[in-house]
DNA sequence: TAGTGGTCTAGACCACGAT
DNA sequence: TCGTGGTCTAGACCACTAC
């Protein structure tokens, strides 16, 4: 299936931008323009413009034109971005990453998590802790929470690799959205074991829930890693 | 200027969401209908609902139809959207804040700041330390540059009330967004002097770059607390 | 006044999922 | 097959900014 024509002419625009054909500080072409170049509706300009300036790599003023905005001096490429449907995997490549399974139960699920997944009680939950390294060294302790009927059959060997890669390549589901809440803590025994983190060392704390784009909720999950190894980042776009 | 008829389709619908006209994982009208109720073509019932999706109030499958999302379990009333551009003390009520100006300099940048700021050395900046404080206890210590062309005339008054108010309401400027970066961290000397932290308190640090739409900087400041104070949320919607 | 982006329409065709 | 949402068009009018 061929991508969108507003699609296309975004990643067009995208890499002019990035190859500097549209310098930074500087008006791109108006948006008849670029229609009649791409030989498209200006609507459908309009459209692949939205999306660049949701990416914060432009700005439209009315009345003005639209500019392509500069680099951003706090964000580094080894940035990990708080709003990204991607595993750790994909984040850092396969070779990078490995992960130890410290637990793999199936259970009933408590209380709490039958609230935070949706689920009554008899319906079993995957409770699963693993340690993810980075280079062979301790990196995040993960601790998750999955209906076993949205996720059958998980075995050790996928949690060795990628349960993202399961999830969206063999089963065929698809993430709609995840609300995330991001902690400081103080270490467990579990992140002095683990994670190797020193007596009152700062942990920082990711926990979220993940929701399929049928509104069934697939995981709820906390991510701890030392303070000084990651930190999360956010472009928020105003509008 | 009266809203646009995409967003007053919008507001109604989320209106009759909240008020569960249409409940929870159900299904809402279909765009057409809605289009003939709203008396407007059906691209503009698709935007409003484009929007209403980015809000994660509903999803869309094609060839099903538009699903109400149900309350997400993670959600708390008083969490802190880590994209928000309101400040401090519209988050919370202008009557619940109060801040302690411990230092209001005007001087010329650093070379890290100049950076950050997209600056030249001759170019002067205002360096605020602000203690804010809820309902009397110390909150937030947040460190903040600004170039002092874009925020003329500043002062005591208008730190200790709001500088957003300031730059909105007596300023005209508006925010083309944010990049923001999620710490943990060690206590410094001004975090157990101000904020009251314990040595070793872990804290949690938000490192944000601001500009305008006119793509200019604004700010770069340094927002930190204790980490049983406050922590920051994301709703993160797939595509 | 001229040119920009923002909105809106009426109608068309397509891809998808259920029946 | 039918109804859903997704895309796309050509043209129109508006609000804003600069000159």
């Amino acid at each position: 299936m061929p991508k969108a024509k507003y699609q296309l002419v975004a990643d067009e625009i995208r890499q002019r931008i990035i190859k500097q054909v549209y310098p930074a500080k500087t008006l791109i072409p108006d948006q008849n323009a670029l229609a009649k170049e791409f030989k498209v509706s200006r609507m459908t300009v309009k459209k692949a413009l939205d999306g660049l300036a949701r990416e914060g790599l432009i700005y439209k003023r009315s009345g003005l034109g639209t500019y392509v905005l500069g680099n951003i001096p706090l964000k580094a490429a080894n940035d990990s971005p708080a709003d990204a449907f991607n595993g750790l995997t994909k984040q850092q490549g396969a070779k990078r990453v490995s992960s130890d399974v410290i637990q793999f139960d199936v259970t009933f699920p408590t209380a709490d998590i039958q609230e935070k997944l949706h689920l009554d009680a008899n319906e079993p939950v995957y409770e699963i802790l693993r340690l993810r390294r980075l280079e062979g060294s301790p990196f995040i302790l993960e601790h998750t929470f999955m209906p076993v009927t949205l996720v059958p059959n998980l075995s050790q060997a996928i949690l060795k690799k990628s349960i993202y890669d399961y999830i969206h390549q063999s089963l065929h589901l698809k993430f709609g959205g995840a609300y995330r809440k991001i902690h400081a803590a103080l270490p467990t025994k579990n992140d002095i074991k683990y994670l190797q983190a020193a007596h009152n060392e700062p942990i920082l704390e990711v926990e979220q829930i993940v929701w399929l784009n049928t509104g069934e909720n697939i995981e709820y999950s906390t991510s701890r890693n030392l303070f000084n190894k990651r930190s999360y980042t956010i472009l928020d776009i105003n509008e």
